[in-house]
DNA sequence: CTGTTAGCGCCTTCAG
DNA sequence: CTGAAGGCGCTAACAG
C-alpha cells in the first residue's frame, strides 16, 4: 500500500545521480543550454522523466531572490462581476506566461487594502494588480512594494510610478448623455455610486461634460443623485426622482448595482422613461437594456501583459493604456423624448 | 532619488547584527520561544521594526520541505457565480488562517483539469481545493498529489481519500419537486444542464424521486431535457415544450444559466406557468422567482476549513461534509395548477 | 538563555 | 563540454 503521507519529491541532485552527471549539467540541460553534448542530454531528460523531476519554485525564487512566480491580484471582491471578470482574463494571460495568481479580496473595505497589499508584497509576489476602491496610494509607493512592478486598474496613479489600465468611462457617459440629448430628452438624471471612489466621480464628469457640452441643457441637483451603494437604495432614489413634479425621462445609471435596481424598478411597472445602465449581465441584456459596457476580461488581460513584460524589461516607463467603454444600444435607451409623453413606452422588448 | 528598482530586502542576519545577537535568538523570538530573555526579546523585536524585516517565506518554505503558505482553488471559471462565491468564501477563510489562495482556472474545460491540478502541485501549494466539472480524478490520487491535501467541493469522490464539501441539491430539487405536485401540477418539465457534469446528473435524480415518491405523477421524457449548456438554449428547449400538445405547467430549471433562460423566456411573454429556478442573481429574486438557493461563501468557507485543519493534522480520515439547498419561495414557484388553468398568472410579482 | 552549524534545493561562477 | 563549490534566507538540532 502506498504512503499517502507527505511524499518528499525529487531533487534535482537525484537526477543528476540517477543520470551519472553533475547537479549543473542538469540544470544546463533544463535550461536548454547549448553547451550540453546531445548524448548527456538525452540521458538526464530520461532521468527526469524517469523520476518525475520538477523543480521546486521556492528554491528556485530563494536562489534569484525575488521571483515568487505568482502574480497577486487585490481585488474588493469576486461577487463584483467587473472585477471577477478582470480577474479571469488576467489569470488566463498569466497562465500562459508561466505565472501563477494569488488573489486577495479587500471585502469591499478600502481600508483594508493596505494590510492586504503589504501581505502580498511581503510575501515576495513577482508583481502585483490592483483594483482599488479608493484613492489611497501610500502603500503603493515604491519604498512600500520594494520595487515590485504594480499595474493598477481602473484608478489614477498620481505621480505613482505604476502602470495603468482603464476604460474611458467619462467619455462614454458623455457620449451617452449626448445621445439622450439628442433624443429630445432634457430631464435627464444620474445615479452614481459613492464618490469615494474614482470610478463614480469619473462617470458623473462624464455625464456633466455631456449635458454643459450640448449647451441645451443645464444641470438640476435633483437630478443627480450619488452615495447609492445597494440597487435598493437605487430604486428609491429613482421613485423619489420619479414622483418629483417634473420628473426626469431618462435615466443614467452609473454602475451595475444601480443599473440593476433601475431595471427592478421598472419591471416593477415605474413610469416609463428612457434608460441606460452601464456594465450588464446576461438579463439586462436579454431584456433590451442600453448599457454602456466593457470588455472586463480584456482589462485584465492587457493588465496581465503589462505585468509580464514589466518582469521581462523592468526598465521601462510607466504606461497607460486606456481601453474603450462603449454605448450598446438594446432598446431601452433609444427612446425619444415625445415617445413618452405620448405614453407609447413598452416595458421591455421582446 | 530612491531606487525605484528591486530593493533587497532585510534579512534575519541583518536583524540578528543590528539587535547584537544570532540569528537563532531572532527566530526565536520570532516565534514566540519562551527561552528569550525580556530585554534580548525586546531589543530584537525593535531591530524587526525599525528594519522593516519579514521573513522570506521561500526561505522558510524551503527550509521545511513543503509549505508554500498558499492553498490552490481550481475552478471551471469565476464568472459563474456559484464558483465566484465559493472562492470568495474560501478566500476569506483562508486569510484568517495566514494563508493565501492561488486560484486556476480551466476555462470551462474539464479535460484542462488534470494540467492545471499539476501546476499547482509542482508549485508545491499547502493544499488544493478543487471545484471540477468532469468526475476524472486519476490526477487527483495520492501518488500525483504526493501527499498534498485535496478538499472536493461538489463532487463525489468515488475512493479518493480527499475531503469533500457538496449542497444536498437532490433533495432540495426532490423536495421542489413535491411542492410542485402538492399544488396540483402534473405536467412538470426539468431542463438541466449537461449530464457530464455530477451536479446535473444529481439534481435530475432528485426530480426523478419527486415524481415517482408521489405516486402521482409518472415521468415524461418529453418533458425532461438536459445537455443544456447556454441560457439560450434553454430557452429554446422551453418554447418547444410549451407548444406541445399537452404543455407542462411547470418548469424547474436546474442551474443558473437554465433559470436566466426561463426568466427572460418569461418576461418575452410565453405562456405562463410556475417556475422554480436552481441558485440565483440579485434581479431574478427581485423579480419573485423562486429559486432553490445554496450558499456559496459558506460552502467556500468550510472547504477551507477541511484544508487548514488537515494541514494542521494530517492524518484525519476523509471527511464529507454536506450543506443545504434550500427552496426560497418569492412567487413564481407557488402558482396553484388550477390558477394557470384560469389564465389569472402575473407576470412579475409587484 | 544564547550562539554555532548544517543544510533545505537550486543555480551560477569558476576551474578543469 | 562538465564538475565542484558556495550561498540565497531560514530554522532546528546541538552545544555551551
Amino acid at each position: 500500500m502506498p504512503d499517502e503521507r507527505a511524499a518528499r519529491r525529487v531533487t534535482l541532485r537525484e537526477v543528476a545521480r540517477a543520470a551519472g552527471v553533475s547537479t549543473a549539467t542538469v540544470t544546463r540541460t533544463l535550461q536548454h543550454s547549448p553547451r550540453v553534448e546531445e548524448a548527456t542530454r538525452d540521458r538526464v531528460m530520461a532521468a527526469v522523466k524517469e523520476l518525475g523531476y520538477t523543480p521546486n519554485p521556492m528554491a528556485q525564487g530563494l536562489r534569484d531572490g525575488r521571483r515568487d512566480g505568482a502574480v497577486g491580484l487585490v481585488t474588493s471582491g469576486f461577487t463584483n462581476v467587473f472585477q471577477a471578470g478582470v480577474a479571469a482574463g488576467a489569470e488566463r494571460e498569466l497562465r500562459r506566461a508561466g505565472l501563477q495568481m494569488i488573489i486577495a479580496s479587500t471585502d469591499e473595505d478600502p481600508a483594508r487594502e493596505p494590510e492586504v497589499v503589504r501581505a502580498l508584497i511581503d510575501r515576495r509576489v513577482s508583481a502585483l494588480l490592483v483594483m482599488p476602491d479608493s484613492d489611497a496610494r501610500d502603500h503603493l509607493t515604491p519604498d512600500h512594494t520594494f520595487g515590485t512592478p504594480v499595474v493598477m486598474v481602473g484608478r489614477q496613479t498620481g505621480e505613482l510610478s505604476a502602470d495603468l489600465v482603464t476604460t474611458d468611462d467619462d467619455a462614454a457617459v458623455q457620449e451617452a448623455t449626448e445621445r439622450l440629448i439628442g433624443l429630445g430628452h432634457r430631464r435627464i438624471a444620474a445615479l452614481a455610486g459613492r464618490s469615494a471612489t474614482f470610478p463614480a466621480r469619473r462617470r458623473l464628469d462624464g455625464f456633466r461634460r455631456g449635458l454643459t457640452g450640448s449647451g441645451a441643457v443645464e444641470e438640476d441637483p435633483k437630478l443627480v443623485v450619488s452615495e447609492l451603494a445597494t440597487s435598493e437604495q437605487a430604486r428609491t432614489a429613482l421613485r423619489a426622482m420619479l414622483r418629483l413634479p417634473h420628473p426626469p425621462t431618462a435615466i443614467l445609471a452609473l454602475n451595475l448595482g444601480i443599473s440593476t435596481g433601475v431595471l427592478l424598478e421598472r419591471l416593477a411597472g415605474a413610469a416609463p422613461f428612457a434608460f441606460i445602465g452601464f456594465d450588464e449581465t446576461e438579463v439586462s441584456a436579454g431584456l433590451g437594456i442600453s448599457a454602456i459596457v466593457r470588455d472586463p476580461q480584456d482589462v485584465g488581460r492587457q493588465a496581465a501583459r503589462l505585468a509580464v513584460s514589466r518582469l521581462a524589461e523592468p526598465g521601462l516607463a510607466p504606461r497607460v493604456l486606456t481601453l474603450p467603454s462603449r454605448l450598446v444600444a438594446r432598446g431601452s435607451g433609444e427612446i425619444p423624448a415625445d415617445e413618452l409623453a405620448a405614453g407609447t413606452t413598452p416595458l421591455t422588448t421582446r
